[in-house]
DNA sequence: TTTTTGTAGATTGTTGACAATATTGTCGGT
DNA sequence: ACCGACAATATTGTCAACAATCTACAAAAA
């Protein structure tokens, strides 16, 4: 019998590729991620090995690497919980994103090739679609896949596993955090900016305004924050 | 019976918070900095757990910690491996930690304290004791150390973390990088010259100072590679 | 009422056994 | 001597059972 490709037969090279760890905890995480399991829930080891059909072993083994990742929290004897992430943190991974989307913006500006340059203004075209449709939520996940695509360009592996890495964490930072409409049409715009300095070539001003978006970005959230505490006034945003 | 506190019994505290998984992955990751488990080293799990008197289910659980952290590599019914960071992505790190570095640097020129500087500089006065001493080890101890201090400094927890877990992993690259004797007092003024630019106040002067700081411990890193690869001929260095 | 204590149930921590897979060694054949 | 097939061994993947710990609730004491 000839060996076949691997590649045509995706159900037999998922099984030879992931054990059920890995499976268990991709499912785990997508759960997280998706908001099926709230910040600060209990994550009980033996129903979710009931619910995937399988014993705890491998659970045990997925919540490990999940607590790694910094999706999940640890107590002995007590469990593990979907972490809920404070504020001051938040603040944190904004400003770390913040310093690694400059590196980016002053590594495209050297870089980015005209191919990608059409790949990212086709996203921004979308955004604005999505802006036109008044549909917030494909405006986020065009956003979110932006700077995703940005920050592959830089061609930069560790950074760009590290920024994923970062921006689930964020995720699990209050999800009703959606921007309202009528700040949509700026935000799309200031995308025009950012591709705009990373077109001029010129390293500091596509560093700088890549910085300076994500810092808007932490200001918004420490907005919306403010605004929770105190009843939700609506107040003016920050420049 | 009042409540006593837990930092009064420190033992206590150790079991209450260390799971058999926490102490196993802590002591292979020693293991592994250490050097006691060469890179590309296979970790066999009945070994281990023999050696350190477990069952196999705490050190798998380890493992998949240690995977996460990227300090070993799992393949499906095969093991782990410890890691061996290729060239390309040492220099990737090597360059995050560049920008992470200068990020560091805006943020101290901004806060850091005297009382911080004065620490600084107490480590930078103990590296060049240990220049005058030839301790090439010992130089190299304390270089890592005033790095990770400034970083601590800067006051990020997150950037503190992910600057860790890079150095952590580059130390995993050909462990034989140790500089040669003939550098270390140039090296030394260089670190002066950091905490010069960062008492000035002027955020992108410390920045742009930390950040080439770490360019050059980037290309030492490759002039090192360049001359293992051609049979150790002495090159002169970049600049 | 409030606090404490004790017990039953549920949940996590750990272990050893079994199944699946990979590695090593052996034996003919060429 | 070299190569492939096949058995023997070792190692990993998974599971189910047991032990340790925590939680909830009720009863007893202050």
């Amino acid at each position: 019998m000839p060996t076949m490709s691997a590649a045509l037969h995706p159900t037999i090279a998922l099984l030879q590729n992931n054990s059920l760890t890995m499976v268990v905890q991709q499912e785990i995480e997508r759960a997280i991620l998706a908001g099926e399991f709230a910040p600060g829930a209990k994550l009980n080891e033996a129903a979710l090995a009931l619910k995937m059909g399988v014993s705890r072993g491998p659970v045990r083994e997925a919540f490990r690497m999940l607590d790694e990742a910094g999706l999940v929290r640890t107590e002995k004897n007590r469990g593990v919980f979907v972490r809920d992430i404070p504020v001051d943190e938040a603040v944190e991974i904004y400003e770390l994103r913040a310093a690694m989307e400059e590196s980016v913006g002053r590594r495209l500006a050297l870089q980015m090739t005209d191919e990608q340059r059409a790949q990212a203004e086709s996203l921004v075209h979308a955004m604005e679609e999505a802006v036109g449709a008044r549909d917030a939520h494909r405006y986020h996940l065009l956003n979110l896949q932006f700077h995703d695509r940005l920050v592959e360009m830089a061609g930069n592996r560790k950074l760009t596993a590290i920024y994923r890495k970062l921006v689930n964490e964020i995720s699990l930072f209050r999800r009703i955090n959606l921007a309202d409409e009528s700040l949509l049409p700026a935000s799309a715009h200031a995308h025009w900016e950012m591709l705009r300095a990373i077109a001029s070539g010129q390293p500091d001003v596509a560093g700088r305004a890549m910085f300076e978006h994500a810092i808007q970005s932490k200001n918004r959230m420490l907005d919306n924050e403010a605004r929770r505490r105190n009843g939700t006034p609506i107040t003016s945003h920050r420049s």
